[in-house]
DNA sequence: CCTCGGGAATCACATAGGTGATTCCGCCCA
DNA sequence: TGGGCGGAATCACCTATGTGATTCCCGAGG
């Protein structure tokens, strides 16, 4: 679990840590993003953005707490497919579809922009760069989809909370939200991590317990803190390529994509 | 499980077949297509067409055959995260990344195009609607992994299984693959069904053996046959708007959608 | 200071599904 | 025509995880 070089925080926008981590970029460029941060607007725990069977007419930006994306099935149950957290953008692809096949809820109080179809296209249009680091935003995202579905097929209740934990790690740190001692806020209760994992809230419980019992983990108040970072990754299986975060050879890449391309 | 209208398969391209759904053709599109089918070579069962770590240089279209997308645990699990059918074009965006974190593999003797990045880029940029039904497809193959993710997590082992075979059938349907009778060659054997649904061997076998005797399906020499749509469907929870096979409004959204953007 | 409520922790018990090994069956091939 | 082999079917047994209900704890608000 590398984790990122972290500055505090210091205000400093979640998107442009984020996407910066794929491609450097320009004064312009961050100020224009800033721009589209201006109008964000409050939204209370456990309101919907959107729901399923919905129209999709913008996309949203979390800019503060953490979002959501899920099913919910009619006998009740749930499942958890993603956590947008401070910076991640919800797939902008989507706006393609007539109905949302899945509803985008909130965790905590949160802080969002809501940004037209139109102006997301004509920031990509003027912003070949910042276009390009919102595709590789979109891929990572579909990675970890394929490791979540890994995840819940394959592990055990403990590997599968352990990698989630370690998952998490390395995507706040990305943005800043991790503290030195590898503790962050985890605004999930325990009915929310069964519901990501495939497991009953009384097995994530006792799970829970274990790994605290093991001094994997601690939580208090609503942080929780990797007291083992390497020995939590081992249990989980947890390797962090699919998240990207180290080095970016994208500029790299993309230009032997175009070299090609000729 | 509404069956599109079935012409026998003729030698039509898979293709062809799966994008006209999403985006009306024209003559001049089918033709460019066809032409890049051309090229195409023949794969053993068992073969991977690329594996975990390899840099990605083409795109894989399948015309003949079912491949895999899959990743391997240390301990030997395998977690399968798609099927490839005919027609299916496996993502294209992947270019943009320096390593696959999974593998691709054959599950039949197959017949399969390498799409170098340039001949993709390029036919984008010449037909864009074949860019946009591309893009489609694409949003319908992420969809789809969502809900694997809910089968996996949430649902029984006869659920997930009932499921997968709806799904399935509703996929191959699309390209011609499904008779009358609601059959079609199924080339799994039961180690990759437990692999798909995170089960076992033994398990799935128990399973099936449910299925059959409660008449809602049948096997015979590698084909599946689905007795009882209906209630098949009903136990598994399907519904299959998240595959997009229905009426394709795709044209009237893309004109939402640029003029938005005006 | 009380109390109310959501979440965490516990408990006793049930079972879906896993394990490992063995046997069975159809098919390909010599 | 008889291996040999991959996959299916069975078997006996086990346990990780689920169920439903109850109790506990703590922080928010009156």
């Amino acid at each position: 679990m590398s984790k990122p070089p972290s500055e505090p925080y210091r205000g400093k926008n979640p998107l442009i840590r984020k996407l910066g981590r794929f491609v450097p970029l320009t004064q312009a460029e961050c100020e224009v993003i800033e721009q589209v941060c201006q109008s964000s607007h409050q939204h209370r725990q456990g309101s919907d953005l959107i729901q399923q069977g919905d129209k999709p007419r913008t996309v949203f930006l979390i800019l503060k707490g953490w979002a959501f994306r899920y099913k919910q099935l009619e006998d009740g149950s749930r499942q958890i497919m993603a956590y947008l957290l401070p910076g991640d953008l919800c797939d902008i692809q989507i706006l393609l579809f007539e109905k949302m096949d899945h509803s985008i809820g909130l965790l905590s109080d949160a802080e969002v922009v809501k940004i037209p179809a139109a102006e997301i296209l004509d920031l990509m249009d003027r912003f070949p760069r910042i276009e390009r680091a919102l595709m590789w935003a979109t891929l990572v995202d579909e990675a970890t989809l394929r490791e979540w579905l890994l995840n819940v097929g394959q592990r055990s209740a403990l590997q599968r909370l352990a990698h989630l934990f370690c998952e998490l790690c390395v995507r706040l740190s990305v943005v800043g939200l991790v503290d030195e001692d590898e503790s962050f806020v985890l605004p999930l209760t325990q009915t929310e991590l069964a519901d990501t994992t495939g497991l009953s809230t009384v097995h994530v419980n006792r799970t829970l317990q274990r790994l605290r019992k093991d001094n994997l983990i601690s939580t208090l108040h609503g942080r929780l803190t990797i007291l083992n970072p390497t020995k939590l990754a081992e249990i989980a299986g947890f390797n962090n390529d699919y998240l990207h975060t180290d080095g970016p050879p994208v500029e790299q890449q993309l230009r032997a994509r175009v070299s090609q391309s000729m």
